[in-house]
DNA sequence: TTATAGTTGAGAATGATACTCAATTATAAT
DNA sequence: ATTATAATTGAGTATCATTCTCAACTATAA
């Protein structure tokens, strides 16, 4: 459950885009901050229906623009075709290893990499707003 | 122009796989080692045809597959759900920044990000296949 | 030369995501 | 509270990259 704090937070993130705070909307926030995962559009609105929440698959991922330009989720492109997303409140900066065989995804942080990826950037005049990295490879069970 | 030792490793690679080695798929072959940037399919299949070369979209689209599997390609994805492809012959590996803005693609390598990749996977007991590691900004001139 | 299995191209199918628009609703001013 | 207004919603349709289908064709090896 939403805390009135992040749900504030919500309020204000539409306000200042001169957007409306709506019980559709709040709902896809109360999903995704339940932080399951790495779930498609598809796995949100069925878990939503499932709920009793009715909101469309069109205002799912109009929603889910939202919640990830203003911070609230992340989405991710495993190459598949589909968009993952996972909630970014009260989780702190990850990236992702893949298992390529059986779906499993481990999440990793290194700093040493975080503070090489600035260097990078710098060197070529980049000014960095966010990065993917993802390892592919087999797990443990699947090698 | 593919020199005879590329084409015979393609010719290789095609009879290891069962495939037989036709004019679409090297005039595909030698379209991508001209290294021209990162591209679409529809702009090699343009490529090709104002070449002179007519390739359907069809049979660039499995051609290039073929070129992926077999490591005279790699295949990338910016998000925008259109894959780009780049040659991989007589290239060094090498990851991408990414303008935001005008679209300018910048590849750079750095040899410590390799090592702690593979030193994350180690960790994780991951046997590494491959990996995307890209960096989003603003260029020079974007910002 | 022939048999065979793989390939090709054109267009149709697919599937995730974005768009359309009429009915509905949140918001802010009265 | 009421109302005016502009944004939102849902259902279905459109889009677009990519994959599939299948009949005609072709590379390959015997």
């Amino acid at each position: 459950m939403a805390d009135q704090k992040l749900l504030n937070r919500f309020k204000e993130a539409l306000k200042k885009e001169g957007l409306k705070y709506t019980p559709q909307r709040t709902a896809v926030l109360e999903e995704i901050i339940k932080d399951i995962g790495h779930r498609e559009s598809e796995e949100i609105y069925l878990a939503l229906k499932k709920r009793g929440q009715h909101v469309s698959r069109a205002t799912v991922y109009r929603t889910m623009d939202i919640l990830v330009n203003n911070g609230f989720a992340r989405k991710m492109n495993l190459g598949d075709g589909r968009a993952r997303y996972e909630s970014k409140v009260n989780r702190p900066h990850h990236d992702h290893l893949v298992c390529m065989d059986c779906g499993l995804i481990v999440e990793f942080m290194d700093q040493q990499i975080e503070d090489l990826q600035d260097k990078i950037a710098l060197q070529h005049n980049f000014q960095l707003k966010r990065h993917i990295h993802q390892l592919f490879g087999l797990c443990k069970k699947c090698q």
